[in-house]
DNA sequence: TCAAGGGTTTAATTCGTATTAATAAGCAAT
DNA sequence: ATTGCTTATTAATACGAATTAAACCCTTGA
């Protein structure tokens, strides 16, 4: 099992072979190519003769025994519980990941992606695994599923890491997006074009960002005085659902973003087949717009009006957060909400006039 | 910069720890944990002792010193060339890195993107950079521009790597994609479809993925006896051109798809300026069809016909190719070529009949 | 000449686990 | 009782680098 070396093949170079081959001790090539501690001096030949013979043999540092020596290794982790890379393009992470990787590569820092590992954990039910992301010199954690008990061993071992999302844990520290403000503000922007009656369409899952957006859309139709009414769907047969809405005189329907997308493809669909167009006869809030050309709404393909999240802007946030924790000099907070942008989109309009008859029977 | 560890809380328990609460040595205890050779055994009451105390401390075995003392830490390197890691997904690369990621977690491998590291040796020019990629167990690399000495030291220190794409240099293993043979079907189904006049569009690259295409459809030209030229271009100031093809009774065009999309993007504009319906006006045929909806062709919006990169295989070919070279039990070739699939599309046509006239003046 | 001092280098130890060679203990047979 | 043979356990060491205390120069100054 030690040996899994291709055949005829030199051992990786270490620093008792510079040392050999420069003439000096293991500690000093440690000392030429670490950094010698202040106040300890290296005589400049013998720093040449170091760095030369490194070069020769093409040393590079064992990041495992360096790490095992307590110091870093300019790895960060990044444990997602789903695919990395998602296989389907209308995944809606991705951003998130180009703003790690952006600003990890802007600092110099490598990324070891777990999904090894992650997949393991999950087909072993091993919560043990997640520890495997100590190899890094702290670590990202993202989606949805998370094991609490391992993360909060790794709190409690003082581990450096950050959450990419908002979490209720004490003590974890994580780069979300100010939903609730952003949610109050796109229901705040349907009463200023008039809508007073207002239905705001979620999904079942019990995930953070979703109690976030509802708890803006209550706060924004409370502090506007409107009439609205929170349902829940899987995303399917909305067709009775959307006709009750429209007999009882609501005008704007506000639906969550979500990774599947159920609740605003069904919603859609539903539009489409009743002939309806947005924001003419609906008007339409998208909470979390999803990114670029694929953002056209149902009744007439305009851009979806609603709020943009940050997820590169998290991705980089979280980046920085971590480096931070690493290198100890913490000031501020460890945990951050970053704005959503607003988008202005063609989906809302003015509330559609009562006596007008809807598209088709 | 030693202490990482949160002030106040208690080391995580260790081997050792387990030993002195069991009674036992710490030799004993990882034989326990880890499981004993074949033909040595354990006593069954050390055993229930051992793992008892192991639980009772919470003990987790510390995966860096694991894969110190293991040899082998189930991390494969991918490292990539390109300015920037093709994260986004709209870059044309991004199903390599999915394929990559998919084959590595289903290996139960971990995957460390290199960008810091290509960063800093771009940015430093410093060629030594990319031999860091040894903390992995072998590594994938990708991109064009690939600096060949610090490759030609891996080949040499025989560290297990794979290329996704094809490669000149002896020695050096690679998955790519069977771009000549694709890219002359291509051409015979134009002949196929009654052209006889057709050019061939391609950029200055030197890329041997551009070079196998121009070799493909100059073999496919021959094979069917057609009058074909090579043009290249950047992409700009392409209508004259286009114009002088269709009066000297060019009826299909062949473009190559690259990185940048110059190409094809300048023949788009210069064919939507025109005002040329495809394939009614001109044939159009694309050697390495982007995937999905991304590939509405200009005169009228058809899928590109051409052949499709099989980039996700690519991508999981490399990663089974890799283990096999890191495992040492190669026997067939560490070269492949994968077919490319052809795609039907919709912008191959019959040839227009030379006497109607074009668009406009 | 010896001691003191400063600049250089190294021996020794640490990190936590895996592995092998060696030891100890138990028991049967001689 | 001694040898031989298992079985159970441990001492020792490797893994590769970081770090500290100690040793080694070589000058100066007394």
């Amino acid at each position: 099992m030690a040996d899994a070396r291709a055949p005829g093949n030199r051992r990786r170079p270490r620093q008792s072979d510079i040392a050999r081959s420069a003439g000096v001790s293991q500690a000093t090539v440690s000392l030429v190519l670490r950094g010698a501690p202040t106040g300890m001096s290296l005589a400049p030949a013998t720093r040449q003769r170091v760095i030369a013979a490194a070069e020769e043999l093409g040393y590079v540092p064992d990041p495992v025994a360096t790490r095992l020596a307590a110091a870093t290794n300019a790895m960060l982790g990044l444990y997602t519980f789903s695919a990395t890379f998602p296989t389907d393009v209308a995944h809606s992470y991705y951003p998130i990941l180009v703003g790690v990787e952006e600003e990890a590569a802007a600092q110099g820092q490598d990324l070891i992606l777990f999904t090894g590992s992650a997949r393991a954990a999950a087909r072993a039910d091993d919560p043990a695994a997640v520890r495997r992301v100590r190899v890094a010199d702290g670590c990202l954690f993202f989606g949805r599923h998370v094991p609490a008990e391992p993360v909060r061993r790794l709190v409690e071992d003082g581990f450096p890491f950050v959450y990419i999302g908002r979490r209720d844990e004490a003590g974890v520290p994580y780069v979300g997006a100010d939903y609730v403000s952003a949610s109050a503000d796109v229901v705040a922007r349907l009463a200023a074009a008039g809508h007073r009656k207002v239905r705001y369409l979620r999904e079942h899952d019990q995930a953070l960002a979703s109690v976030d957006r509802e708890d803006g859309v209550l706060r924004g139709a409370r502090d506007a005085g409107l009439d609205t009414l929170v349902v829940r769907t899987d995303g399917s047969d909305l067709d009775a659902l959307l006709r009750e809405w429209l007999d009882a005189g609501v005008t704007a329907v506000v639906v969550e973003q979500t990774d599947t997308g159920a609740a605003l493809a069904g919603l859609g669909a539903a539009i489409d087949r009743a002939g309806l167009r947005c924001p003419g006869d609906l008007s339409l809030a998208l909470l979390g717009a999803p990114t670029g050309t694929r953002g056209s709404a149902p009744g007439g393909g305009a851009a979806f009006s609603g709020f943009d999240v940050p997820m590169r802007a998290m991705g980089r946030g979280a980046v920085r957060l971590l480096l931070r924790l690493i290198a100890g000099d913490l000031e501020g907070p460890s945990r951050r909400l970053l704005p959503c942008e607003p988008v202005e989109g063609g989906t809302i309009g003015p509330p559609r006039p009562p006596n007008r008859t809807t598209g088709r029977a």
